[in-house]
DNA sequence: CAGTGAGCGAGCTTCCGCTTGACTT
């Protein structure tokens, strides 16, 4: 009897091909393999939101290879994950390798072991068209959603914009966050800290008073009343905290973890988690489940007694808190415990060995801590209210899984380090040697970073593991965000300080926290929101996922059904689209800067075709207005006429080169020197507005001169090394640098390596370690 | 590839979720 296996995942399959024997024949469809058609709606709304499948031309020969496949085999299992997208790609297989429902075999396992897949193979069923059905609900809606707002972005905004249930909501997120910081309004207040000496002893102990002054005269009166004053112990208060680990990494919690300690963007995250789980040696990275397998929990124990003792073990079993959370894998955990670390570049070797303790952590025991907290209470002469200090301390008694791991958390600059308390009893007399007010600056909310963007969409259950990084990247491309950092500033401190009887002031500056990395909106991305806002506030509810969320669980448990739900949302949406379209007036964002002294017209910032741009004179005018593009990092809001007016010194002539005119300017594709017709890329340091004639000779020199070189290059290359089995062995050259051709197929050279004075033999040997693609075909 | 933003009009852009290669101006 022969089998045909077919799961979502090409390293799932060849892991569960070794399970089943020679009777089985264990393919992948990697991911869907049918959706609606990319042009067009490709829903035929009027006929009852019937979806216009397709085959995508990147799937068309694996569908071919699928049918052969199926020709082949007596019968056929589809083994696709156990959720709602699992359950479409199962039927889509069914439908495009026209299997017969009746005879075709559905089976699902979470865990991949031998006995997890027996299991499922012994348990077979039919595909559920409940759980098909509400993955069409949900695609169907963000196809009508996305397809038909971004046409109305393109007429009344900017062309090639884009709209959509996820990403909209995420412009917004960040959009109202810069609205709420420029709201705050940073306030200085004064924190108190005292030295104090207890008698007969050397060390002193840091207290901090219980309360903060608004100003430095509060606080300096303050001091003052603390001359003559007796300091004491009161309160002592000691008790016993447990902390206990983090479950292990769904993907959210791996961006986060990453972006914090390795500082990875989340794609990168990904992208080194991929190369782990190809490589074997971690489980699926894309996940929102904290479920460990059985098999996990014990090699974990194992691990844990082996390395740490039993006591530092604890079995723990992780449940899932997340919103629309489906569980469909595990969480993220190496795939043989005993490894600690691996053998790989660096990057993988970090994020591995990150996943490693984290999952390992998570099956440790509790931390056992002695949190001490100290009141020290203040007399003070003619002052009948009391004041009080403070102070806490920590004592590790069992270190449990913190020897392994600590989860970061997004301002580690106010962690406080468990410092130890001298032992003293209550009543203890102590000495003030002095005491200090500070200024500080109230902080304004922080700004998203990608991590932390992904993990608040998690938190309002809108995108999917697998969407997470994809959707940071969109909005990004769309420049409705940028990713940026913004350096400290200095800001002006005043110290306050008492010592002996003598309080003294001192002026000093601080720096403010300096943001790295962070997501902050565009002028696109505002204008974009702001309309968004206004004419489709449902769909930019941050509730409005959760919401359809609970129609699509209805179609799936069989209590609604799927056209209906739809229905009831698309009548009034698209009127809405209708009548959007016909009265909203076409947006710009403009803001008039002022007014040209040279021309006396108007100067505006606006939103134009290809970005924005400073205009001098009126749209409707008889005469055309002159236009300038904006720069990086100016923006409609905080342009100022002066510096919209430069923009209209380029293009520069600025000297002659050659008999010719050396120009400067800014085209399509950024700032450029031009000699004739000949055009030369300014340096990324390089200011069009600013640059010199030397410079810019020394620019045309260099180009001309690495011109020159790749001229000499492709005399060069491509250069034939040898003949392997009737085939030529070519080194040629491209943008990152030379590469070896063999049979149709490309292989890096690692660096350093001189491909011209490789023999045969040698690059044989490089195209055989390299070629991981060949031992797959094969 | 190197201003285009007026006006004309053709043709294009766009969603979310599932999964990996392919790729050297």
């Amino acid at each position: 009897m022969k089998n045909l296996v077919i799961v979502e995942s090409p390293a799932k399959a060849k892991t569960i091909e070794k399970f089943l024997g020679k009777d089985y024949t264990v393919r992948s469809s990697y991911g869907h393999i049918r959706d609606l058609a990319k042009k067009d709606m490709s829903i035929d709304v009027e006929g009852g939101y019937v979806p216009q499948y397709q085959v995508s031309d990147e799937k068309r020969q694996l569908v071919g290879e699928l049918r052969r496949e199926v020709a082949k085999a007596d019968k056929v299992w589809l083994a696709s994950d156990e959720d709602r997208e699992g359950e479409a790609i199962a039927w889509h297989l069914q439908e495009t390798l026209r299997l017969d429902p009746e005879t075709t075999q559905r089976i699902v396992f979470n865990e991949i072991t031998k006995t997890a897949i027996l299991h499922a193979i012994e348990n077979p069923r039919k595909i559920d068209m409940n759980l098909v059905d509400a993955q069409q609900a949900r695609r169907v809606l963000d196809r009508l959603v996305g397809y038909e707002i971004s046409p109305i972005l393109w007429s009344k905004i900017k062309p090639a914009l884009s709209a959509g249930r996820v990403q909209s909501v995420a412009v917004r997120l960040i959009v109202e966050r810069e609205e709420e910081i420029k709201r705050f309004k940073s306030k200085p207040y004064f924190r108190v800290v005292a030295q104090l000496r207890p008698v007969d002893s050397a060390k002193t102990l840091q207290a901090e008073l219980g309360r903060h002054f608004d100003t430095a005269d509060e606080a300096e009166a303050f001091l003052r009343g603390l001359v003559g004053a007796t300091f004491k112990i009161g309160r002592i208060e000691t008790k016993p905290l447990r902390r206990s680990p983090a479950p292990p990494f769904t993907t959210s919690t791996l961006q986060q973890e990453a972006s914090r300690k390795l500082g990875f963007s989340v794609a990168r995250t990904m992208q080194v988690a991929q190369q782990l789980y190809e490589s074997g040696y971690i489980t699926y990275m894309r996940t929102d489940s904290v479920n460990l397998s059985d098999l996990a929990l014990g090699m974990a124990k194992k691990e844990i007694n082996d390395i740490y003792g039993a006591d530092y073990h604890k079995a723990r079993r992780y449940h899932t808190k997340t919103k629309g959370a489906q569980e469909a894998h595990e969480a993220i955990r190496p795939t043989l415990f005993e490894a600690q670390t691996i053998n790989a570049e660096p990057a993988q070797r970090r994020l591995y060995e990150l996943i490693w303790k984290r999952a390992v952590a998570s099956q440790m025991a509790d931390a056992e801590v002695e949190k001490t907290e100290m009141e020290i209470v203040v007399d003070r002469p003619g002052e009948p209210a009391a004041a009080t200090f403070g102070c806490s301390g920590e004592q590790i008694k069992f270190d449990g899984f913190l020897k392994v791991y600590m989860e970061s958390s997004d301002d580690d600059e106010n962690a406080e380090e468990g410092r130890l308390l001298p032992r003293l009893p209550e009543g203890t007399r102590l000495s003030l040697e002095c005491c200090t007010a500070t200024e500080h600056y109230t902080q304004h909310p922080p700004r998203y970073t990608e991590a932390s963007l992904v993990k608040k969409l998690e938190d309002l259950g809108i995108g999917r593991p697998s969407t997470y990084a994809p959707t940071v990247s969109t909005i990004l491309k769309r420049e409705y965000v940028i990713k940026e950092d913004r350096e400290a500033v200095e800001r002006p401190v005043t110290t306050v300080t008492l010592r002996g009887d003598t309080v003294e002031r001192a002026e000093s500056t601080e720096k403010s926290h300096a943001e790295k990395n962070k997501l902050f909106p565009t002028d696109i991305g505002c204008v974009v929101n702001n309309f968004l806002m206004e004419h489709f506030a449902n769909i930019m509810d941050y509730n409005f996922t959760a919401t359809v969320e609970r129609d699509f669980d209805d179609i799936a448990e069989g209590r609604k059904e799927w056209h209906s739900v739809i229905n009831h949302f698309y009548v009034p949406f698209h009127k809405n689209i209708k009548l959007t379209q016909q009265n909203s007036q076409r947006t710009t964002g403009s803001r008039l800067l002022g007014v040209d002294p040279k021309s006396g017209k108007n100067v505006y910032a606006k939103i134009g075709r290809y970005g924005t741009l400073v205009q001098i004179g009126e749209t409707n005018s008889d005469e055309k207005p002159r236009f300038a593009s904006m720069k990086k990092g100016q923006s409609i809001e905080t342009i100022t006429l002066d510096e919209a007016m430069s923009l209209f010194d380029l293009p520069r002539t600025i000297g002659r080169f050659e008999d010719t005119d050396v120009i400067v300017s800014i085209g399509r594709f950024g700032p450029y020197v031009r000699l004739g017709n000949q055009f030369y890329s300014l340096g990324k340091n390089d200011d069009p507005y600013e640059i010199g004639f030397e410079r810019a000779v020394e620019i045309i020199r260099a180009k001309r001169e690495a011109d020159q070189k790749k001229e000499e290059l492709k005399k060069i290359y491509p250069h034939e090394i040898g003949v392997v089995d009737g085939e030529t062995l070519k080194a040629n050259i491209g943008r990152y640098g030379p590469y070896l051709t063999f049979q149709g197929e490309n292989f890096r050279l690692g660096k350093g390596v001189d491909p011209l004075k490789l023999s045969v033999e040698e690059a044989m040997q490089i195209i055989n370690n390299s070629s991981k693609k060949k031992s797959r075909k094969k």
